[in-house]
RNA sequence: GCGGAAGUAGCUCAAUUGGUAGAGCGAUAGCCUUCCAAGCUAUAGGUUGCGGGUUCGACCCUCGUCUUCCGCUCCA
């Protein structure tokens, strides 16, 4: 049976996942039980690879900056945080299909539009009732008597134009779950649908006791979920997902002036990481969410088509406001800078947040489609041959330095062992003494391994190794003991 | 969710109108000792995604289901 041809990039897509599976990067979650749609594992390399991407991303943050500080909440908050946030009003939307027609509808909607031609029909009293019992019903979670609303209201699908209805069902974007042992509404909490959430409700408690003052940021990597409707292309769109994101606290009007200064240093995080410029671009949003007075992508240009990446949004006063609301605890900070304006100090107010906030697994997605290159290569006798090679940039590359006798006796592993023991502890290494020194070279480019050293006969004699480079495939002889501090150089 | 396509060993694929699943690569162990996957020997690895149905007999036909990819839809 033939099958339909693949363009190249479908193609080129198709063999980095399977490269993900077979070198141990990425795995589809509880495989052996068929998988779980939209959940994957990362493997022994993956996990080094993401954890090194965390870890540049931590750095930048953390420690590049001065006046942003980390946190880890957790991953369950308080039911009201997402009240307050919006997230459970936003995305608690009870849908239904039409079984004739198979079109989806927000009940809501159905609604809503039943009581506009009511008031085109001069019948607004009618209408108003409606709605009313609708809110009614709706706050109460009562779908069965919403279900009946639509029957006696002989509401139709547009489509089909019938009645036939399946159930009701609430669809969630966040997923829930029961706190406790028994299991009553009011137990029930929901798993973060985004990390932001849980640095905005510590504000305070970082401020104060990091003695922060504004403009200053709170940094988190972590899980977060969401029950999308449809989550596919690989990793990168999951169920459970880690963002790293970072809320900058900012003096009211001065947020576009860092909205602007984040969305540059952000895109200069990613080329300094060495990912081409030509595969990103900006994406400003039109429609802006409820808490954004300004928003964009950062998209990269993955196997699929450009995609968001990363988002920068100046989210206002509004989460904080929120949160100052549903707790009825002051969330406000006292700048004690002047005001040029006044000659006084700025006082009292409730600062106004650019966030940036990236995808952690969108990243690793960006790193490993950009690194994998089936590469054609002339051998020196003039024959060809090909190889697999991901070229990851040597800072988060999973192994560092692989570290190979080039046969395994007359001493040869001993020295590499040494080599190996005075390496280890500094960055990941690989010690490997079976088959051809092609074949050990082959398997390193598969995973990304941008060193080499070969210990030779030659090594005994003046202490210099081959050491080989992964994108370029070329070699030179160095001291033995020089070979750490090269590693060292390139990946400061 | 709708439509399309596909699931056979870790990977890429075979298996004659339906007749008890093979190969290459890879992996593991050993030999060889050679600076870019190619030598030799041996071994492991599959209830053909899963579950029904038809049949004397199912990888193959059929129904359902799960998973994946593609298009639409959705994605504050």
């Amino acid at each position: 049976m033939s099958k339909p041809a693949l363009t190249p990039q479908e193609n080129n897509f198709q063999a980095i996942i399977s490269h993900a599976k077979e070198y141990g990067f990425v795995f589809p979650s509880s495989e052996i039980y068929d998988g779980l749609s939209a959940v994957y594992d990362y493997g022994p390399y993956g996990s080094e690879l993401k954890k090194n991407i965390r870890d540049y991303w931590w750095h930048s943050m953390t420690q590049m900056h001065e006046n942003i500080v980390g946190i880890d909440a957790a991953i369950f908050m308080h039911p009201t945080t997402w009240k307050a946030s919006g997230h459970v009003d936003s995305f608690s939307d009870p849908l239904i299909d039409n079984k004739d027609s198979q079109k989806r509808y927000r009940v809501d909607h159905l609604i809503e539009a039943k009581a506009d031609s009511l008031r085109a029909a001069g019948a607004a009293a009618e209408a108003d009732a409606l709605i009313a019992k609708m809110d009614e019903l709706l706050g109460s979670d009562n779908f069965e008597a919403l279900q009946q609303l639509l029957v006696d209201q002989k509401i139709t699908c547009t489509v089909s134009g019938t009645s036939n209805w399946t159930a009701i069902r609430q669809f969630n974007l966040m997923f829930d779950t029961q706190l406790g042992s028994v299991a009553e509404d009011a137990n029930t909490i929901y798993l973060r649908p985004e990390t932001a959430q849980g640095i905005f409700v510590n504000f305070l408690n970082v401020q104060k006791t990091a003695r922060m003052k504004v403009p200053f940021g709170i940094a988190q990597t972590g899980k977060a979920f969401r029950n999308e409707i449809v989550a596919r292309q690989f990793i990168f769109r999951m169920r459970e997902f880690e963002q790293m994101e970072m809320q900058f606290f900012v003096r009211p009007g001065t947020q576009m002036k860092w909205y602007e200064y984040w969305k540059e240093a952000r895109l200069q995080w990613h080329t300094d990481l060495g990912m081409p410029a030509h595969k990103y671009r900006f994406h400003d949003h039109v429609k802006l969410a409820h808490y954004a007075d300004a928003a964009l992508d950062i998209e990269f240009e993955f196997p699929f088509g450009f995609k968001e990446l990363e988002g920068i949004h100046s989210r206002t006063d509004f989460d904080l406001t929120r949160h100052q609301e549903f707790s009825k605890k002051k969330q406000q900070y006292f700048d004690n800078d002047i005001d040029e304006a006044t000659g006084k100090p700025y006082g009292n107010y409730i600062p106004y947040v650019v966030e940036t906030s990236i995808g952690l697994d969108r990243m690793f997605l960006a790193v490993l489609s950009n690194a994998y290159e089936e590469e054609k290569i002339t051998k020196e006798d003039g024959s060809t041959d090909e190889r697999v090679v991901l070229h990851i940039p040597a800072k988060i590359a999973p192994v560092k330095l692989a570290i190979l006798p080039l046969v395994k006796k007359d001493g040869l592993p001993e020295i590499a062992r040494e080599l190996m023991d005075s390496c280890k502890g500094q960055f990941k290494c690989f010690y490997e003494e079976k088959d051809a020194i092609g074949k050990r070279y082959r398997r390193q480019d598969a995973i990304g391994t941008p060193f080499c050293v070969t210990i030779d006969h030659q090594t005994k004699e003046d202490q210099t190794v081959t050491i080989r480079y992964r994108d370029a495939m070329t070699q030179e002889r160095v001291h033995i003991g020089k070979v750490k501090e090269i590693v060292l150089a390139a990946i400061a």
